[in-house]
DNA sequence: TCTGGGGTCCTAGGACCC
DNA sequence: TCTGGGGTCCTAGGACCC
């Protein structure tokens, strides 16, 4: 038995460019909200250098990156079309476990490496002709090195499927790569691991067992274990419930209003309150968290927290609205500029089992019968938008990059992208 | 002018209980 | 006068991921 990981090529880029053929070729990068940084790049903007979370203002300083494409990001398009990616592989492969917009894990059942690597190409074929998104597939004995796998198809091989399961090429792969580039290992434990002359992936299997779990912890055993071809990591089951829901946004332009900030918090705080129902869960607290603009220093800067405890677990939008911006109050202080907000919904638990006493749980029923009415009537629209729309606040973002709307529903509707039922 | 948003898991330490 | 030890639960903060 050996592990898959799909990984979907430049994911965002890629989502853009079946609605724009134009793009094809060109350097092009998709802006994260507000049109801040670079979220995605095309390899043709990758060889120009700009990396990964690259201020969107600071691209043009890059040699030869005048002519780089920007678009702002639209989540809705790419969430859609990776629905529609991960359903394909959920009907072909054993245990799916989609790990994020653009990858998922899988489990080969085949009998040898040969047959492992024909039936993923297939796949990686079958998802890019129908979809018309490119794939790279790893495969290994692990999903540590699986990751690695897909990195090599990508980075190095540029085939749709690379094979790592030889223990004498792994190793050679893995003198190759960084031990920041493994899979669980950021920025914070690499630098300690610097500092005990630790730098390549090998370097690090190397290391005993003991120090790493006095030094570090259980997670970074793991993942060393991995890399050596012991498998920890498991396929996990399919479980959608989020454990807390945020939704937060960085303003278009600075607020220092009381006012347009509640509108914001309101709107953040209804959001997650919809998420929440759509899952069939109540939540038990709502924490709201507000900050100035750090780049800003001729401001004064200000951020803080306050989470509210719910009397009982709600999915009410009254209810966790209400105590949001009773959150705000304990927080909020004028004078100050802000740069951000978010709203986020903590102590999650089924909508059935949530262990309210009989009086609570009458009032809960009541309210999940009109948010629901109220979510039917709603079905279409987007409260974020809504409210900011309405009110034409100033902590709307920006999306000076948008493709036009018409551009987008006529490719849109002439395309293979599923109806949602 | 201008630097995202949304998650998960682990651990240390405090509170509390017997 | 004398002031333990161990278990459990909760939480804040840190680290990671895409």
């Amino acid at each position: 038995m050996y592990y898959g990981l799909v990984d979907c090529n430049n994911f965002f880029v890629s989502c853009e460019r079946l609605f724009n053929p134009e793009l094809e070729g060109k350097p092009v990068v998709v802006l994260s909200n507000n049109d801040g940084c670079a979220i995605s790049r095309s390899n043709e903007a990758k060889a120009l250098g700009i990396p990964m979370g690259c201020p969107a203002f600071k691209i043009k300083d890059i040699p030869g990156a005048e002519n780089v494409i920007a678009i702002s990001s639209n989540h809705v398009l790419y969430s859609d079309i990776s629905h529609r990616i991960m359903s394909i592989l959920g009907k072909e492969v054993d245990s799916l476990q989609v790990y994020s917009v653009d990858e998922a894990f899988f489990k080969i059942n085949c009998a040898d490496a040969m047959d492992a690597e024909c039936e993923c190409a297939a796949l990686a074929e079958k998802i890019r002709r129908s979809t018309g998104i490119p794939v790279s597939v790893g495969i290994a004995s692990t999903k540590t090195l699986a990751k690695i796998a897909s990195h090599i198809a990508k980075k190095r091989t540029r085939k749709m499927v690379h094979t790592l399961l030889d223990r004498a090429t792994i190793e050679r792969e893995l003198r190759l790569i960084a031990v920041d580039d493994v899979w669980g290992i950021g920025r914070r434990i690499s630098e300690k691991l610097h500092r005990s002359g630790v730098y390549s992936a090998y370097d690090f299997t190397r290391l005993p067992s003991s120090f790493i779990k006095s030094v570090f912890n259980i997670n970074v055993e793991r993942t060393r274990l991995e890399l050596l071809g012991e498998s920890v990591a498991e396929i996990s089951p399919i479980d959608d419930k989020k454990q807390s829901i945020t939704t937060s946004r960085s303003f278009g332009r600075l607020v220092s209003d009381r006012v347009q900030l509640s509108d914001a918090i309101v709107a953040f705080a209804s959001n997650c309150c919809k998420l929440l129902r759509s899952q069939n869960s109540v939540a038990g607290s709502v924490y709201v968290a507000v900050r100035g603009d750090i780049n800003v220093p001729s401001l004064p800067f200000y951020s803080n927290c306050c989470e509210m405890k719910l009397q009982y677990p709600t999915c009410s939008t009254m209810e966790i609205v209400n105590n949001a911006l009773i959150a705000l109050d304990n927080i909020f202080k004028e004078g100050f500029y802000y740069k951000k907000a978010g709203v986020t919904l903590c102590g999650i638990r089924n909508a059935e089992k949530s262990g309210m006493g009989l009086f609570e749980a009458e009032q809960e029923t009541k309210q999940r019968r009109l948010m629901s009415a109220i979510d039917s009537i709603n079905a279409t629209g987007d409260v974020v938008s809504l409210a900011a729309d309405a009110a034409e606040s100033r902590w709307h973002p920006r999306k000076e990059h948008k493709p036009k709307r018409s551009e987008v529903l006529r490719f849109y509707s002439g395309m293979i992208l599923p109806k949602k039922t």
